[in-house]
Parts: C-alpha cells; structure tokens; sequence
DNA sequence: TGTCGACCTGG
DNA sequence: CAGGTCGAC
C-alpha cells in the first residue's frame, strides 16, 4: 500500500516512532517493523512516499492521525511563548499517534520510573510470554485474560514492582470495574479522573494516556524532561533549549 | 494540600 | 539514576 503525504501535513515515520509514543517498533535499515491490532506492519518512508504492509489505508491514517491538522494543535500549544514557538518546525512531521486504548494504558504504566530500552524490554518480554503468536515470531499484545492465565510466569518479564499493577489492571478489566468503552466516551477531564483512579497509574501516565490513546489534545505529559526544560527555559538567562 | 522516601530492574 | 506513583506524614 502506498501513501502520498503532503508538505502541509508531514508525517516524518522515524522521528513519530522514535519519540517514546509507542515502544513496539524496530528499525532494519529503512524498514520499520512493529506490532498494530495483532498484526505484523512495516513502513518505509521516502520523502513524501510512505509504503507500508499490516495496516489498511484507512487503519494507517487512524494509526498516525493524518487527518489531523496538526500544525492547529501547534498553534495552539506554542505560539503562545516565545521561548517553545520555534519547537514545531524543528520537530517537523513528528505526530500525535493514536494507539489502541488498553495497549497504551499498560504500556505508560510500565514506563514509569525507568528507562526506554527497559520498559522496550518489559512490553517484548510481556507479548512473548503470554501473547498470541501472529506472523513471523511475533507476538501480539496480550489480552487481561491472558496476562492473568500467565500469572505466575510474570516475573520471568521483569517487571519489577509494576507487576502487581499489571495484574490488578488486567483483573479489573476483565471483572468490569474498569470500562473502556466507557472512558473512550469521556472527555478530558473525565477520562483523567477515571484514569487516576487505577493502581499505578498517576498525572503523566494518565496525560500520555489521555493524549497517544484517546485524542485528547490538550493534555500535556509533564514528565523529568519536560519539568527540567520548562525549569531551565525559566530560570535564568540560560540559552533554551 | 504539599513534601518525602521507598520501590524492581538494568546500564 | 532512569520518560513516576504510592503511602505516610
């Protein structure tokens, strides 16, 4: 399948899936290779062309939001200070994804309070453990049911203490008391509230959640690196970034 | 309501 | 220490 971006509405695949939205995919050359809904998806992008296999047309627009005017959300966001305005044409094509609601609730709970390559480890380890097998050696994200029925296996994925969280998140979906479909309803506001209310789930994950998962644009993720920049841009007469 | 130490694991 | 959060003051 073939994709034409435009100069206007950039897509730029390595710097979108480099950016710790989602921590799945792999680079083999030009090639990036991930795991979307269960299947196995590759991209290569040259310039304005994006070729891609795993996705419909219409999943790898939802995928990477195309539709979205971003440079919008960019006004929005940046204009306003003189210190960030210049950040959107430095970070030219790099786009708010919108991943899958319980994959992105489970995955930012991981990352909390480590590294990249760790939290890669963690979610790799966590869909060969107890993931459906798809094509190729790959694994598929897995399912409540399935992390639950792996249980005692957990700690082969080194998850540390995030494991009791991964396991009551897991419980609760599938006993109701955590609904999806519901949150996937709510507004902002709402849906931070609702997130709050999960074991090990605090304000930036449920930012993150609330801006890669369900459209949710004016939430702001404040992380260590955020928080450092805003400090610095700031405090003195420091160049900024 | 705001601050502070503990927390699994890996580099 | 690392892309935080929890529970106890």
């Amino acid at each position: 399948m073939k994709y034409i971006l435009t100069p206007k509405n950039f897509l730029d695949v390595a710097l979108t899936l480099e950016s710790g939205q989602a921590f799945r995919w792999q680079r083999h050359g030009d090639i990036w290779t991930g795991v979307v809904k269960n299947k196995v998806c590759r991209i290569v992008q040259d310039g304005l062309t994006v070729r891609f296999t795993g996705f419909t047309r219409e999943e790898f627009i939802e995928y990477f939001d195309l539709r979205l005017d971003i440079s919008e959300i960019y006004e929005n966001t940046f204009s306003t200070h003189a210190e960030i305005r210049h950040l959107p044409q430095k970070y030219n094509g790099l786009r708010i994804m919108h991943q899958d609601l319980y994959e992105c609730m489970l995955s930012f709970m991981l990352a909390t309070n480590t590294s990249i390559p760790h939290i890669k480890s963690m979610i790799a380890k966590l869909s060969e453990l107890c993931g459906e097998k798809i094509a190729g050696g790959y694994y598929a994200f897995p399912t409540p049911e399935r992390i639950l029925k792996s249980r005692e296996k957990l700690c082969t994925c080194k998850l540390g203490y995030r494991e009791r969280y991964i396991v009551e998140i897991a419980r609760r979906i599938v006993d109701g008391s955590i609904e999806l479909e519901k949150i996937k309803c709510m507004d902002y506001e709402h849906a931070v509230s609702e997130l709050r209310g999960v074991n090990g789930i605090g304000n930036k994950v449920s930012d993150c959640i609330c801006l890669f998962a369900l459209k949710h644009y004016e939430a702001f993720p404040i992380d260590r690196h955020i928080l450092d920049r805003v400090c610095r841009a700031y405090s003195s007469d420091n160049g900024f970034p």
